[in-house]
DNA sequence: TCTTAGCACTCTCAACGGGAGAGTGCTAAT
DNA sequence: ATTAGCACTCTCCCGTTGAGAGTGCTAAGA
């Protein structure tokens, strides 16, 4: 019956009465028993009616009670997955495309807005360096770190060098620091003299960056897709969640850290601590490869949201991104 | 006249009446006299009101004639210029981080949405390649372009091939191909063989994705700051905007790709081709050095925004854009 | 004991109307 | 040319009203 209640609420966002739930379900009992029902499901608080004399509502509580208990088994139906695996397929080459990607595909799928942050690591660690020339006291140094991400920072160099002397520089910095994790760049600092330690410096600086478990990026896509929900007609309401996503500093207070490699995490309505968050329920998954390299992927809509489609397509998409992840630890 | 009425509306949102006038100004006149004037500015288009007991609204060409002849000259005080330039100091080692500063300054300028395009160039030439390992059979392509920016790609190699020969091909490649276009890139093709002519095209595609002057990337921010606005208060106003800035491959019919370098293009309300800006300004302005390496950085905002703000912000952060690009460049 | 028909009750929502207030346009006087 | 005075118009707010929807309760029936 609570199931019967939120499916249709799902689909109308209107309070849904007794005598639609007989027409709807073609139950065999009049309305009143139907209202009997409802009024024992209401004393449980898993339902409300925003007033006496209308339909009832799922409360947070209901919510969380359906997704674990009475929802169907949240999978997206074979050919979503192949063509979303093959946009995938598409983007291989270009890594800088994936997180668009995972998100858009998270978007389109489910109708809601998706969150996908870069997969972070706790101790990455440097893969290759590589010193480019600009101009004669200018260079560009680009790093490829652990997980196939590439970060690039203009050196003023104190003393004129050639390409060739950079080239070298690059062989050296590779040879020496392959490998290696913050902390022994740091210790690596020291034996180093004059410019190259400020590169070794610099190196640090980046691999620290990574190092930082929040995440300083995130990818948004299909915002206006939950814009378009009647619980979100007055923009203030969206606007304090554009805020919250605009301000990546506060990203950290909503990703759930501690989650487990394949598990879904949801947080349904005032579960929330944000109050910006009070009528929104969030779907996000962990992806990454040994435990070492983590990302978030995500989905955010209003508490009335289609759960086992959520979790489906968090879950494949999360799965897919792990495997571009191991695809670039080189296994 | 028109000034104040501009002025006065740009800070309240309501109609202007005309003892408002009299009294914000220290105006000598009766507000008859003011009424008069006011009537005559309507006949000649530049004012409406919205019904027959309102005060006066500026229309789009209202807007318009002010900016090109009334307008006090648009420029950012001192300090402020002090802040931004400070931050984009903090940002210049992390080029990644660049555009994300500049949308960000733009937005905390002007209190506008901003739109920042990354720097697209008509002939990209290649700089550096390089090879990394990732697998015996996979590594992944890292190619620096003039300008600066790096894309990577990840390879299929079709033979076992060690890191000292993806060292010697990196700096082959670098030699041979440096400084190509990507036609010449795709004339040399030719000459490579096997697995290298692979890595050759999609060098060349690399390049291509580069050519094409239509913005693929877009960075916006504080959109926010305009749904705070009461014209935007309806939701779906805002979101067929964020619809247009979501959807990637409608931003070339937005953006002036004919403007001229430290110009500023400023579209009206219904001066603008899509039904969704109709109540918005763009102030767009062009960085880049050469001319040949182009980027766009531009503020969005209700009609009824601060202009002589919003082209001193995008002047600013335009040129301090190119200065950086100058950089990339090596000058 | 469970179900259900019947009915009173409550609350929302849309439509209507009137009155206050704001601001204009016009006219006539200076 | 300016302006005082005034009628006119339109919005906005507020209270009222009636229809409609849906419930809760009660009492009768299986």
């Amino acid at each position: 019956m609570l199931g019967a209640v939120i499916r249709e609420y799902i689909a109308t966002a209107e309070p849904v009465a007794s005598t639609q739930l007989v027409r709807g379900y073609k139950l065999d009992v009049s309305p009143a028993t139907v209202r009997n029902e409802l009024a024992a499901l209401e004393d449980a608080g898993l339902l409300t009616h925003p007033h006496t004399s209308a339909g009832r509502v799922p409360t947070d509580l209901g919510y969380r009670y359906f997704i674990e208990t009475l929802m169907p088994s949240p999978s997206l139906r074979t050919d979503e997955q192949v063509t979303v695996s093959h946009q995938f397929q598409q983007a291989l080459q270009d890594t800088a495309a994936w997180l668009r990607v995972a998100a858009s595909s998270l978007a389109r799928l489910t109708s809601e807005a998706s969150i996908v942050t870069p997969p972070a690591s706790k101790r990455t660690t440097l893969r290759h360096v590589e010193v480019v020339p600009i101009h004669e006291r200018r260079a560009l140094l680009v790093a490829v770190v652990d997980g196939g991400a590439v970060r690039q920072q203009v050196l003023e160099l104190g003393t004129a060098t050639t390409a060739d002397q950079l080239r070298t520089l690059s062989t050296r910095l590779t040879e020496s620091l392959g490998g290696a994790t913050a902390t022994k760049v740091h210790a690596a600092v020291a034996a180093e003299k004059g410019a190259d330690a400020d590169i070794a410096r610099a190196l640090a600086r980046i691999l620290e960056e990574y190092d930082t478990s929040g995440a300083r990026e995130l990818y948004v896509d299909g915002f206006q897709n939950i814009m378009a929900q009647p619980e979100f007609a007055e923009s203030d309401r969206s606007r304090a969640m554009l805020s919250l996503f605009e301000d990546h500093t506060r990203l950290a207070e909503i990703l759930p850290l501690d989650l487990g490699d394949g598990e879904v995490h949801i947080t349904i309505g005032r579960e929330h601590r944000h109050e910006s968050l009070r009528d929104c329920s969030l779907v996000i998954g962990r992806y990454g490869a040994t435990g070492d390299v983590v990302g978030f992927v995500g989905v955010v809509g209003p508490t009335r949201m289609d759960y086992a489609r959520s979790i489906g397509a968090v879950r494949y998409v999360g799965s897919l991104m792990s495997d571009l992840v191991r695809v670039m630890e080189g296994r």
